[in-house]
DNA sequence: TCATTGATGTTCT
DNA sequence: GAACATCAATGAC
């Protein structure tokens, strides 16, 4: 169920198909694992908020050039995000997780993060450090690394909701379009909602 | 060498 | 619930 590098799929798309998707780290200290509640489109070199826009090329960007099911990883500060590349190589769009709900190994993640509940891992730089993901990942294959999807496990959203991506002010246009997914109603995406946390947004 | 970047966690109310 | 200080890697110069 490789799903995702297919390449005649949008990336906005395989956003989508990736809600839901059991999403694992394998590392020394254990096995983590989350379900994918919340990702982002990015679509290269038409989007102003892509890094890729104008098809620029330096040497962070690499991993985006290559085929897709690459793992991209931005480093920000002490912060990493979690991106999957989507299309094919030279066409650099790919997909940016931002939330997951802990499945496996949630002990552990609480230990990493020094946080409980869904402080956990709704956010893109909170769920990295949760999982222990970091520049090793950055450049592999999400089909040959400690880093991967399951292809048995997963979910479906009830409902996929899509909102204005966050974070990227001031760029046109590409500030206003839904490229960002949320499961609706999941209590561990970024703007958890108080209430109805008895609804978790799944089938 | 330096300006830019943006999520996190704390603090304030 | 809102506002802000903080962190370090990147890339332009």
């Amino acid at each position: 169920m490789n799903f995702w590098f297919d390449t005649s799929l949008t990336t906005q798309d395989v956003a989508q198909q990736l809600l839901g998707c059991l999403l694992i780290k394998e590392t020394e200290e254990g096995l983590t694992s989350g379900f994918i509640v919340e990702t982002e489109a990015y679509l290269g070199e038409i989007d102003k908020a892509a890094h890729s826009y104008g098809l620029r090329r330096t040497p962070r960007l690499v991993p985006m050039y290559q085929s897709a099911g690459t793992i991209y990883i931005y480093t920000m500060h002490t912060h990493h995000m979690l991106n999957i590349i989507t299309k094919e190589p030279d066409n650099p769009q790919g997909v940016l997780v931002r939330a997951i709900e802990p499945f496996q190994g949630i002990s552990l993640m609480e230990e990493r993060r020094g946080r409980f509940g869904v402080e956990l891992t709704n956010g893109p730089g909170k769920l990295t450090k949760a999982m222990n993901i970091n520049k090793e990942d950055n450049g592999t294959s999400i089909g040959a690394s400690p880093l991967y999807l399951s292809s048995k496990e997963r979910k479906m959203p009830k409902k996929i909701l899509s909102t204005p991506r966050i974070g990227i002010p001031n760029k046109g246009k590409w500030t206003e379009e839904p490229l960002r997914y949320i499961v609706e109603g999941n209590p561990y995406t970024t703007k958890a909602k108080k209430k109805a946390v008895s609804n978790s947004g799944w089938i």
